[in-house]
DNA sequence: CCTTGAACTGAACGGCGTTCAGGTTAGCGT
DNA sequence: ACGCTAACCTGAACGCCGTTCAGTTCAAGG
């Protein structure tokens, strides 16, 4: 069997879910698709690459289309739309984060907000930097909910973040920065 | 010559500031220390843990009284103080929100946060859903210029990440959250 | 049928975190 | 001054990791 690029991506979104973040390694993504691990490097020029391209397919069968009205619900369901993304996938927020922080990958969300704010009447330094804001905000919400998820799993749990509502808590940061935002139109 | 437990952490910080996270490997500080590898783990179970430590006396030495005056402003100065320490170090942003993920260390400003966010009369909840916000957007942002720098004195740089001016860009971050904090007291 | 380019092999390189049985040494109680 | 104890360290090994590279296979178009 000979793959292209967009199955190679496919097993690799399988061995996350499966695995985990920690074990997608190309090795064992290599042994899964029963090839040897050098033969990735034929469709990616290094790991980085890979991951940048698991985190926008991640991102792209996340997606949900963003529904007509105010601009600040709208920012709302693409802030909520970029969490349920990544909660959809086993260590998804980790690897939408790193993949964004190497610049690879994982800017559809950004570009969004931007755009969404933009309507809104922003200017473009406020929007770029309030959609930047929102990003880290939600990235860092859903990265300690997965790794907090896990540990709990793991029988590490602590009392007091079992009966968390991060749903609630990530919700509760985004329409602060709405509000803020909202005072200054 | 014998080490104790805060030598090794005050090397590694060394390490970290000369050559960086991903230099900053057990064997590195071994040999920086004139140590085998194995003598680390001595002092500390595992790699996160030394990292947990090296993050919490991070924080320490950057860290900066906060003033007598409004809840909004004594939080601004405790954001802008956690950032201030994890800019002071080379990827000292990154050490920190790792260690903080882990739940072993870098827990310090979160909780700075929740007591002057109570102080300022805000419910549990709510202080505990902000402070997190805060703590995601600051970090974030100080991790994103970071590796932003890094590449760009990599030469890898893009234009539009030259003149970014990412002290407003986190303050307006921060602003944001606290103007619609303010709006719910 | 031949050619060409994409896909892959197999072995190796250097490095990593970590373990473990045993050796060394500083400092304290006597 | 001496012995003991606990802290500190050695040296070698284990099993992984990402990545490179010269050479091989194979599907498909002319």
């Amino acid at each position: 069997m000979r793959y292209r690029r967009e199955d190679v991506v496919d097993r690799a979104l399988r061995v996350l879910d499966d695995y985990g973040l920690a074990d997608l390694t190309m090795r064992r993504l290599g042994t899964e698709l029963g090839v040897q691990p050098s033969a990735l490097y034929h469709h990616f020029a290094n790991k980085q690459a890979l991951l940048a391209a698991v985190a926008d397919e991640l991102l792209a069968r996340g997606g949900r289309p963003v529904p007509p009205g105010e601009w600040d619900d709208r920012a709302r369901v693409v802030c909520l739309s970029l969490r349920d993304a990544c909660l959809a996938w086993r260590d998804g927020a980790e690897v939408v984060a790193t993949a964004r922080a190497f610049g690879l990958g994982g800017l559809a969300p950004y570009a969004a907000l931007v755009d969404v704010l933009g309507e809104g009447g922003l200017g473009d330094e406020l929007a770029g930097a309030a959609a930047t804001t929102l990003v880290h905000l939600v990235l860092g919400h859903a990265t300690d909910e997965q790794l907090r998820r896990q540990a709990g799993s793991a029988g590490a749990l602590e009392a007091d973040d079992l009966d968390r509502d991060f749903t609630a808590e990530v919700t509760t940061g985004v329409d602060l920065v709405l509000a803020g935002l909202r005072a200054r139109v």
